[in-house]
DNA sequence: CTAGGGTTAG
């Protein structure tokens, strides 16, 4: 909740605006002043409106007026208002100060027009482009990526005798920040060192992150444990490279570690862990950065409430992640897209449509990721059409070309409702070359409805594509098996065992008495074995007896939840926590599959039967945490 | 001119 406290440049600036009587007489330095105020507390839409102010009073803006406006419209992303700027300093005749250059250099690289502030930096006559012209466009091709353009810049540099500073190489590391530029970004930490800006802080926390974003988490971590000074910004880039890359336990591992060194965590530091909770299911620890969060008065972050939906979203806590969703004063793409999909992960397409097009309603432009959580929601709850009327809009209204993510929902879209035909006309005519999610939707399609033939076709694509994806290889052994041939079965096993591959039996977690529990599919090494397989029985009779068409069960089979042999894991953990708790209390249940609505009902009938209140958490990521575990223990 | 941040099927 963002509070309204008096500010007191609104006030002057609402003075400004209504009477500009008394203020005419103020000078163009005072103005300044002001500005170079607003500009120091990030207030840009404030700078904007003052400078806007000046203008009307007819204040002469003079040099120093300008780059202040110019960086808010940077901040903000507006070109079209900082180009309007650009000529009216042109006008006032302020175009040749080199502060003016670079402001204007750098608002234009910032919006992503770096071919502008090309044009502004090469009408800037060489004796007069200082490093800090240099500086802002080669910090320009650097958010461009454009590591060619930047390096060359970088040359020209040197030649011209203008001295390299450490904020020269800042903005030189984002442009090998690109996966494919790691190479380059090594090469360029000789560099750093053959300068010597080693030891610099600055510099080596911007290669720490480089390292995580484009190169491995391995050599973002050897950084980290040889730089001698670690400060909160280092530990932050540490644990931001672990999140990125979904490593939640060297995450929190981390999170704990500097907390001993002192280092006291913020808003960036919080970010990193809420999502690692998110991930591992950790909902203490997430409620515990929550309070924090707000004892700290930090609710106002989108940043974090984003963070916040996410993580209570997956940990199953619908009402609370709504909760901060709609306390949100400005909810950006990534704040919808993060309640969406939440909601579809539980099996609730219909509100997840529904808030699609709310946030269209409120005029925010979806982006690709939107997309694929709305149409991914429409697929696992069976809004087929809904789905498809999407899909088709994102080309026609959004102009978003859509990539195989896209395609991977919409075969399953078409897949899931029978029509494996269509689905694989589909496959055949995408501009983007399918990969092995997109075969793999229809190889999931043809699990379900029983189609060997169209299998064996998915499968062969598959299988080239992602040769040591188990799953695949599981899934068609199950086809053969629904289908009573044994010989493909047989096939399957063979090939599975040239390319030595294994499957690791499916597991599930779940809370009880504030401990996690974790089960193996065909379990029996647990101390309770005899009697949680006799609850086991005695719950699968409940279920059959209540729900007599046995239609839920043959629908959530064929999804794969919680009634289908290949989830045997989660019954033992559900009758494990049965046994273990008394009736009225909570237990929390971890998936990694979707779930699915009918799930919910099955959900409804054994809460019914056994008087415990169930939450169903998202652990789609938790095998991060499963290697090394032995099967049947407490895991924490 | 300048180091760290949120969402993403199967």
């Amino acid at each position: 909740m963002s509070k309204t406290r008096p500010c007191p440049t609104k006030t002057l600036l609402r003075t400004v605006a209504r009477s500009p009587a008394p203020v005419a007489a103020a000078t163009t330095s005072e103005f300044n002043d002001l500005l170079r105020g607003l500009s120091r507390r990030s207030q840009f839409s404030d700078s904007l409106l003052l400078f806007r102010s000046i203008l009307r009073l007819g204040v002469p803006p003079d040099a120093f007026s300008f780059p202040f406006p110019i960086k808010a419209c940077a901040s903000l992303g507006l070109p079209v208002n900082g180009s309007l700027l650009h000529c009216r300093a042109v006008k006032a005749g302020c175009i040749h100060e080199p502060f003016v250059l670079t402001a204007l250099i750098s608002m234009y690289a910032r919006c992503g027009l770096v071919n502008v502030a090309r044009k502004v930096f090469d009408d800037i006559p060489e004796e007069m482009a200082t490093a800090v012209c240099y500086n802002a466009m080669i910090s320009g091709y650097g958010l461009d990526e454009n590591v060619v353009e930047a390096a060359d810049m970088f040359n020209r540099m040197r030649q011209s005798g203008v001295k390299v500073g450490s904020v020269t190489i800042l903005g030189l590391i984002p442009a090998c920040s690109l996966n494919e530029h790691f190479t380059l970004g090594v090469s360029l930490h000789g560099l750093v060192f053959g300068l010597g800006f080693d030891g610099d802080s600055t510099v080596e926390n911007c290669l720490l992150s480089m390292y995580g974003k484009c190169g491995t988490v391995e050599s973002a971590r050897r950084l980290f444990d040889a730089m001698n000074v670690k400060g909160l910004i280092t530990w932050n880039a540490m644990i931001s490279a672990y999140a990125q890359h979904g490593y939640a336990g060297q995450v929190l591992e981390l999170y704990e570690e500097m907390k001993l060194h002192n280092i006291c965590p913020d808003a960036i530091t919080f970010v990193g862990v809420l999502s690692s909770c998110a991930h591992v299911g950790d909902y203490k620890l997430g409620c515990d950065v929550e309070k924090q969060i707000e004892m700290r008065k930090l609710g106002d972050n989108p940043f974090l409430s984003n963070a916040l939906i996410n993580m209570h979203m997956r940990c199953g806590k619908l009402a609370k992640a709504r909760a901060v969703f709609d306390a949100m004063a400005e909810k950006t793409v990534i704040s919808w897209t993060a309640i969406i999909n939440g909601y579809g992960i539980h099996g609730y397409g219909r509100i997840a449509a529904e808030l699609f097009d709310e946030m269209i309603t409120e005029g925010i432009r979806p982006d690709g990721t939107a997309f694929v959580s709305v149409l991914s929601a429409c697929s696992h709850a069976g809004l087929t059409q809904k789905g498809l009327d999407y899909f088709n809009e994102m080309e026609k209204r959004y102009n978003l070309h859509p990539g195989t993510e896209h395609y991977s929902c919409v075969i399953d879209l078409f897949g899931r409702a029978g029509q494996l035909e269509k689905a694989l006309s589909i496959i055949r005519s995408m501009p983007v070359k399918p990969d092995g999610a997109v075969w793999g939707a229809l190889l999931g399609a043809c699990r379900i409805h029983r189609n060997v033939e169209l299998a064996e076709l998915a499968f062969k694509h598959v299988s080239e594509l992602e040769p040591e994806n188990v799953g695949y290889y599981v899934l068609l052994s199950s086809i053969y098996d629904d289908a009573r041939d044994m010989d493909g079965v047989i096939k399957v096993r063979k090939m599975m065992r040239e390319r030595k591959l294994r499957k690791e039996p499916g597991c599930s977690y779940v809370q009880c008495n504030g401990r996690t529990h974790l089960f193996l599919a065909g379990d029996v090494n647990h101390r309770q074995n005899d009697e949680i397989y006799s609850k086991l029985a005695e719950l699968e009779n409940t279920v059959k007896e209540m729900d007599g068409s046995g239609d839920s069960h043959r629908k959530c089979n064929s999804r794969g939840s919680l009634l289908g042999v290949s989830v045997h894991s989660e019954k033992l953990a559900v009758s494990f926590a049965i046994l273990n708790t008394k009736p009225g209390e909570e237990i929390t249940v971890m998936k990694n599959l979707r779930v699915c609505e009918d799930c919910h009902l099955f959900m409804k009938l054994i809460t019914r039967a056994v008087d415990r209140r169930f939450t169903v958490r998202d652990a789609t990521r938790f095998h991060h945490f499963r290697d090394g575990i032995c099967s049947c223990q407490d895991y924490w």
